[in-house]
DNA sequence: TACCGTTTCCAAAGCGCTTTGGAAAAGACA
DNA sequence: TGTCTTTTCCAAAGCGCTTTGGAAACGGTA
């Protein structure tokens, strides 16, 4: 069933029929509906390809990923794309994945040649980031999840990952904790970067020292976070709190401490940001962890929806979004122990 | 550059250029290279949606997933896809991705009736395959990484999953072992009722009865391996030997023995199946683990290559791929302790 | 030279949609 | 009743490619 013989069932024109399936005001709502009512019965849809076609968009957003750093295999980026993903489809709108693998930069060419996507989503951005470069250079729309230093001209959206560390290394101090260890994630990234400036920053304000020993940075990983925990948590001058850049790496260091058999919330405190992946619960881990939140499954999704206001023309200024978490104490966090103050 | 503006440049019509650039031999071989030069220089690329639209055909592969149940936090469904890609990407195939908070069946109708994709991907299929129906119903090509009851009649690859646990079972047999468990991945997936069975018959030729005590199933996460193991082997007639469903699950039977103070290779033998995903790489455990190996890559690359085939019209029944794994023996796996013989 | 088979090229139609630039019909107003 | 808007519809062009069905040029053969 296409366009033209919907239209000969019902005695229109395909021009009628078309304009009143896309909701143009120029078609009357009587003959709006008939036509609707039809399409449902006959189950026409609108062939996408010679819609592309006509219209010159595609209504597809493209990820691409190198496959030798697998980014795939980390929850975090899944959960992200789950949500793109979900919204996408509300909005009808695709999703293509390519991968390459040699050089992410050949994806964005082919995909910038080919016309296949109408705009291309950014994650996992570090401070040097030639592949802005190249995508404003080849004129491919894209979104940012995440900053650099030259955010201002594009569109993004990320969250306050100073204050993720600034506010809980604060909260931490104010509670009379002075030895804060941070695990953060892999150190290239600008949000781990920023994470690190907001514990520093926290601390130099109170006149407190960052310890190096106190600094580990890596791959957000159940592993890491227990490596991590258990090489600081065996210094002769341990620390009496730990932020962890995520909650699987929290979980590794709930793991370190129970190895170890350092009571968490009392001889330890331990806060982490949240993502909210599914198999990582904040809430339902024992003891209860402190975090600031924010899913990143509704990053996704709101990523597609600024996807859709770009392609629509909208301003770039009002398609950067940053968002504030919201910080949870739970029973995680408790006053130092007394021997260390 | 369209291919109106290129045949122009070179004095061509649009029929030869495009001819020439498709590799047709009706157009001289001077002339091929003639154009293929050109588009060379000028950067021409042929715009997809107006190809699709010509050809009818998208050179799409798309993939459903829903996302309740969250594939995309397998490793080994990652893994399968990654090779997939890659391959995809190869063979100028495009991977679109689609998920759904409803209805898996409802983005299969979508695909079907928009024309975005030429063929789609089944994974993780379970013995009541109504998605298997529904395609057909639809008409839409697709090919299954997995097997079900009525494999004639679709295409599809899938390992020898009976072989995967009868062999290693079969060798622990001889070896002396008499009570070997089994760590299976979810009890309703085809692969994980054919490796039960295997498991069950090898036992069975040799007049063991399958203990039901030393049968585990779940999702085949870390965390699962290593439930499973401390359950089975704190039981009070523990088993000598282990099957796990996969390298990962085995890292966790790993942790647990560790935590157990249980030696593997010589008080417990492990084998695992190998899908070879990175971070569990059976070779560098500790001890080496005993596999059998069939990297999902591998089966993605392939499969690739088998929707490309069943585009250009290969017929079905050559395109139904069986692998058998191979086993190779490491250090996990020894002699049954002489306690429990 | 005439004829025929090959080789090489091309004009034009078509894929299924959107959109432009009216035209006809209906309604409003004097 | 006639004129001017407004509403409602449509014919036709176009998106950029592939493909069909020749036609022209060429070379070989009789």
């Amino acid at each position: 069933m296409n366009l033209k013989s919907l239209a000969n069932h019902l005695g229109l024109s395909q021009t009628t029929v078309s304009r009143a399936l896309n909701g143009y005001s120029d078609v009357s709502l009587a003959t709006r509906n008939r036509v609707s009512e039809a399409a449902k019965t006959y189950g026409y849809r609108p062939n996408v390809n010679a819609r592309r076609l006509a219209t010159g968009r595609s209504c597809v957003i493209g990820i691409a990923f190198p496959t030798d750093m697998n980014m795939f295999l980390d929850p975090h980026f899944i959960e992200f794309l789950t949500g793109l993903s979900e919204k996408a489809s509300e909005l009808d709108y695709d999703i293509m994945i390519s991968s390459s693998q040699s050089e992410e930069e050949d994806v964005y060419r082919r995909f910038a040649e080919k016309g296949t996507v109408d705009l291309v989503i950014l994650s996992n951005v570090d401070l040097s980031e030639e592949r802005i470069r190249l995508l404003q250079d080849l004129n491919m729309p894209f979104i940012v999840h995440g900053r650099t230093a030259t955010c201002d001209s594009y569109s993004y959206i990320d969250i306050d990952n100073y204050g993720v560390f600034h506010e809980p290394t604060k909260m931490l101090l104010e509670m009379g904790h002075d030895k804060i260890a941070i695990l953060n994630g892999h150190p290239n990234r600008v949000y781990a970067i920023d994470r690190l400036n907001g514990w520093q920053d926290a601390l130099k304000e109170r006149g407190v020292t960052p310890n190096p020993d106190y600094m580990r940075a890596g791959a957000m990983s159940e592993e890491n976070g227990y490596t991590f925990a258990m090489g600081i948590l065996q210094l002769e001058n341990r620390p009496t709190a730990l932020l962890c850049s995520s909650v699987v790496m929290a979980k590794g260091a709930y793991r370190a401490c129970n190895e170890l058999g350092i009571k968490i919330g009392s001889e330890v405190s331990i806060v982490a940001h949240d993502d909210n992946v599914p198999l990582a619960q904040a809430s339902d881990m024992n003891p209860p962890l402190t975090v600031t939140r924010s899913p990143l499954r509704d990053a996704g999704r709101e990523i597609a929806i600024m996807a859709m206001n770009y392609l629509k023309g909208t301003d770039i200024k009002e398609l950067q979004c940053l968002w504030h978490p919201e910080l949870i104490f739970r029973k995680s966090v408790g006053a130092p122990p007394r021997s260390s103050t």
